[in-house]
DNA sequence: ATAGTTCTTTGACTAAAGTCAAAGAACTAT
DNA sequence: ATAGTTCTTTGACTTTAGTCAAAGAACTAT
């Protein structure tokens, strides 16, 4: 467990000599709880909303907000659909408040920086590039759900979509797989989830990847409708769905996976060989199909 | 500026994700002030050593020790050499919460990693080192101090500790530069801060390095005693001396910089001459000398 | 011995942060 | 239309965190 203590080495350490700082230079004329808010608002955001992200009391958010009006940095509105909800935005003065608070946090990030050469800043910048890659990663979660679940179809949906915007010919959302086709013994359906704000399962977690398995012919899976989000992407979840699908099959008694991909998804394609898959003939023909791929599952410490 | 929007955009994701969570698990069972102060004991410190560090108002800190005093978390004496002092000490009850707190933490990182595999966990740990390296030498500022002045004999002497127990021979403190050498116009010294626990100038900031320049003759400077902490190793310090030191040179009207160093420091002589340096013939002849560097200061952008 | 300094304690406050429950308005599903 | 749910607001609190000043005990330097 030397990662454990590493990663809480520099989490004392980092938040010492940066995080403290940032807040308490933050808001400096005002309470922080309200700076923070203010600060979170952005461009425009419900109570609701906010109550969730940060996970506030309805009645302390409702005061804080009421707090901001009062001083003309935000205006509460009604939005036009639900009239219980309350949408809260910055007035101008609103505005310039968060760019002063922004132009503080800048000043004091680049005071931090001054004294590292342009090579140090990069390489500092690289590391925390991959640090938050990794972190981000470790903060998702795979999870089996049913093929007709809602977050299972919304994730075809946005990988229909994807995909119809980069097919030269577009793409046809019936040839996705039906529910049955994926739930219980007849196959799986992983999607992939990233965590709320604080990384721990809650209410924040969305839905950010997904990917298919279903019985080919005996013996035989086919792994389909491998996605990740866009904000997602080059963080290595596409092989971690790859991985589980793999996982799912082993514990089905699958001993091969198949599956095809368009001439377009090189990084797909490149993917797939880096994982294992080695490029077969045509196992069947459709449309979208134009390189096929397979696995053998039994080789290796399979269980 | 690229640079500073990284570093707040990984300061902004790594706090929500990491720190706050840490101190929200913390001190579960009491506030946070008493939890932090009962982690920041350790084995037992005065109040007055936690007023400087944790920068609290005397009064508060009084009666968060008392508070927990009063809990049987800790005890507060008196130690022998001055009864104005209260140290705290963890009583067994205090060690137990504290070893719970630790736990804990570890848990949520271990919990946060458990998803990343062996080598995603390297590179991760990885990334964070490199980060706190160049966070921590960005933390360090250069200072001409006066020759005489009690943070550069305090560096002297430290060095003179460090190479006498790494010289076979052993080192005689009488070959240092005196004051005189380096102050004012004839010469330069040096001292490396790092700063406090927050990254600014403040109480905290020690000594972790120094640098001396004296003038050797007419356009020729001598640079002595460039000397790194221990603690302070690795982080790419010795060349922010040494550069401070050319600079110094240079401001004084030198040409050209030269030092001698022992045999034994093989890493020195590999820094000299990624810097620039070049070996050249003895130029002076004395003891603790084997070999010779010299650098041209007046090619490159010079002022 | 004395004056000045350091360190802790105590009293008297204040502001911020947050909790809990009740109530009312507005929506949703049946 | 009705019952149940969601969302915000308000009132009445509590706890935490912190500040400031005065005072007393103990030390240090002269």
């Amino acid at each position: 467990m030397e990662d454990v203590a590493d990663l809480r080495r520099f989490n004392r350490y980092f938040t010492r000599r940066i995080g403290v700082l940032d807040d308490h230079y933050l808001g400096q004329d005002r309470p922080l709880g309200e700076a923070r808010l203010l600060f979170e608002i952005g461009d425009g955001v419900s109570l609701r909303e906010l109550r969730t992200r940060l996970g506030l009391d309805a009645g302390y958010l409702s005061r804080l907000a009421r707090a901001l009006e009062a001083q003309g940095m935000v205006r509460v509105g009604v939005p036009p659909h639900d009239n219980r909800l309350r949408i809260v935005e910055p007035t101008p003065a609103g505005r310039v408040e968060v760019e002063e608070q922004n132009r503080r946090a800048d000043a004091l990030a680049a005071g931090l920086l001054q004294a590292l050469t342009p090579d140090q800043r990069a390489e500092l910048t690289g590391a925390l590039a991959t640090a938050e890659r990794l972190l981000r990663l470790a903060g998702i979660t795979v999870e089996v759900v049913d093929g007709a679940a809602p977050d299972a179809r919304a994730c075809l949906d946005a990988y229909a979509a994807d995909i119809d915007a980069r097919f030269p010919e577009g793409f046809d959302a019936s040839d996705l797989v039906g529910p049955e086709e994926v739930s219980g013994e007849a196959g799986a359906f992983l999607v992939a989830y990233e965590g709320g704000g604080d990384g721990v399962e809650g209410p924040g977690a969305r839905p950010v990847g997904c990917g298919a398995l279903r019985r080919l012919e005996p013996g035989v899976g086919e792994i389909r409708h491998v996605w990740v989000h866009r904000d997602a992407r080059r963080l290595g979840l596409a092989r971690r769905l790859l991985a589980g699908l793999e996982d799912a099959a082993r514990a089905r008694g699958l001993d091969v996976v198949r599956l095809d991909t368009h001439r377009t998804l090189t990084e797909a394609q490149a993917m797939y060989r880096a994982c294992g898959y080695t490029e077969i003939p045509a196992y069947v023909d459709h449309v979208y199909a134009h390189h096929w791929f397979e696995k053998r599952l039994t080789d290796g410490p399979a269980s």
